[in-house]
DNA sequence: TATAATTAGATTGTAAGCAATTTAATTTAC
DNA sequence: GTAAATTAAATTGCTTACAATCTAATTATA
């Protein structure tokens, strides 16, 4: 077999294509589950980040999630029109938009709660194997020092 | 510290999430490179299929890529419009539609060929975990049986 | 061999993603 | 105390993604 410089550019060579693959199979495999509740998966991690914390300004969402208002403003104008949020301005510094659950978007979790559990039974890694995967996403995503 | 049972749904238990965040932020390390030669990551990932096949149908690469016609039909108008493909129907059979690489497009090779190394400088990855990361997320895309 | 079934791409509609810009509120500097 | 700088969201414009549907070509079958 002859080398080439070019090698590098292919595919199979690559770790950002399998990643970016990955992601988007995954995301792939919830779609039936959050289907039945009506939530993209971008909605259901928004959700998520309610359900631990009741209440976050768009900004410290967008920095948990790694998205911008471009993304979030729209989405969350969506989650408000199904009744699961309220947005309001904080009333101590009007730049601040204050995202909160509502009634109904609590009620969602207990809808929710089965989702993670189903969705590992789809996956086939080991134990290790999923740890060993978290700790080196974490370790890209700059967040490995605690 | 108390458990619940929500505790399944905390973004930092989850596995889904970091994949599709280190998705999008190693996209991102990308798009300064890419930007250079006037490439989205999409249309890099098919411009890498090209300069290692040369030809290819949509069915293909779609395979390859983990894409439908959906998102490669007007990607890849899209870049026959750069010159960089063409775009014509096969002869023995006209459903396939056969993408094939111009000179222009060859010719830009020479310019990506630098990106993956550059790249590789960006990241704070062991060699080991490279490894590891990479087999673990062709294990979750299926393809680990060679 | 007509017709049914299958296949490959294209099209349509919806929802992200994100860079760049804009607007309004607040803070800093002078 | 006011002008300048900064900050938080919203907006705009462009490019994916992808489900669902449609169209045309080919293959299978009655």
């Amino acid at each position: 077999m002859e080398f080439s410089k070019y090698d590098v550019l292919k595919l199979q060579n690559q770790l950002c294509f399998p990643l970016y693959a990955c992601s988007r199979e995954i995301v792939k495999r919830y779609k039936p589950y959050l289907d039945k509740i009506d939530l993209t998966y971008t909605q259901y991690i928004v959700m998520m980040v309610l359900w631990e914390k009741k209440q976050v300004n768009v900004k410290e969402l967008g920095e948990a999630l790694y998205l911008d208002s471009g993304t979030l403003t729209p989405l969350l104008k969506k989650l408000e029109s199904k009744g699961l949020v309220s947005r309001t301005r904080s009333e101590k510094d009007e730049r601040n938009l204050v995202v909160s659950i509502t009634e109904k978007g609590e009620n969602l979790k207990d809808e929710a709660v089965d989702i993670p559990l189903q969705i590992a039974g789809c996956t086939n890694l080991t134990a290790e194997e999923g740890m060993q995967l978290y700790s080196i996403l974490y370790k890209i995503l700059g967040k490995e020092e605690t």
